[in-house]
DNA sequence: TAATTTAAACGACATTATGTTGATTTAGCA
DNA sequence: TGCTAAATCAACATAATGTCGTTTAAATTA
């Protein structure tokens, strides 16, 4: 055995019993309104037990934040598969359907969470996480930046904020498209941009690869 | 003389310092901590003021919203100008530049409201109103729903999410650039996708109408 | 299994914000 | 100038916060 097996299993317990509590609660009244007490109450604890763990609600929110940020940042990752590189109108990028999947396994939180009684907070942290994912592809694609017609910050951060939109409508429609399609639909936005998004623009598509 | 001059002035201006005291207290510590002691004491008005005009702190922030939403629907109305309706890679959409000149000259409470301590709901708002007017737009241009490679509400919030993370950008930066020079850039990422928004895609340019 | 450790429960406390009320002062209006 | 209503002021009950000391119960270790 390594290391670190010291955790208390009642201190896992009560910790996920808070995090589950927050974001019921959340959906239900939105953050501001709830109290310590709302949260222990529903996580069937003692008002104090809850400063054992957390420093106030907003403590909670943010530790609750950053594990499910991380676990999104680990599925952006690049795998490394260089056959996952390619792309075309049919076949989207590997990390986005990748990226859709991870989503729909915790979509009870993240439904919540950028909601309209989400919190702004995880949203820009969340996109802050797209952006520098799509910068960083972005430079090893395009390296010439003198030859932009739209200058690379604007580009990424263009393509960052309209990923997460198309999240936000998934998910708030309860996903009913696969991971897959909505990948597919991203790449062909990407290639043909959104004017010619139609079936009228593939007279003359642009070189996918 | 018309019909309503029926408001006095004290109330005016006590609403106009608590609305100001709203943002330049999100500002510096965000909309949560804020109290309604602060709110007065910024606004040099006594606390029992305050409930004289609004409910609570929340009702004071709907408030404010609600006027600024206002004006900028106002602002994305079609203005009948039928020239305003053509757009090319250097000649962008009318609207488009009359919103960034709108968003400056309320920068102030843009800045805030949309920035990381700003606030969720006037966020999603904002995102109904620019999707709503592209919605318009879309149905005027493109009657025909089949002929679509993607469908409309797809590309509506992909379009609508994309500008408003080009107006976050914007604001962030203290507005680096002009109104006409943001316009130009969501044009052309319109016309040709983020993917081909490079010098080197105008070698196959789709036609811009 | 018994002993030890530590988390959780419980009751209590001072502090702070909330929303409301009644009486008084002050500013706008006719 | 006198009338009306807004703004001020002091006071109140209520509710949430964060902290403490003590007791109970669960987990780990000898």
């Amino acid at each position: 055995m390594p290391k670190d097996k010291a955790v208390d299993p009642r201190v896992k317990r009560s910790r996920r019993y808070l995090q589950e509590a927050l974001v019921s609660l959340i959906e239900e009244k939105g953050f501001d309104s709830i109290t310590v007490l709302d949260l222990t109450k529903r996580a069937d604890l003692n008002r104090a037990t809850f400063y054992l763990h957390f420093r106030d609600k907003y403590d909670l929110l943010e530790q609750s934040m950053d594990e499910m940020l991380e676990q999104l940042i680990h599925t952006l990752a690049p795998t490394g598969n260089p056959e996952a590189t390619s792309f075309g109108y049919n076949k989207p990028f590997s990390s986005i359907v990748r990226l859709f999947e991870h989503i729909a396994e915790h979509a009870t939180f993240y439904k919540v969470m950028l909601g309209q009684k989400g919190n702004l907070g995880f949203t820009s942290r969340m996109l802050k996480v797209l952006r520098e994912a799509f910068y960083q592809r972005f430079s090893l694609i395009q390296s010439d930046e003198e030859q932009l017609l739209v200058p690379k910050e604007i580009v990424t951060r263009y393509q960052s904020a309209a990923l997460l939109g198309l999240i936000m409508y998934w998910l708030e429609n309860n996903m009913p498209y696969s991971p897959h399609y909505m990948a597919t639909q991203l790449t062909r936005l990407s290639l043909l941009g959104p004017h010619h998004a139609s079936g009228l623009s593939l007279l003359y598509p642009p070189d996918p690869e």
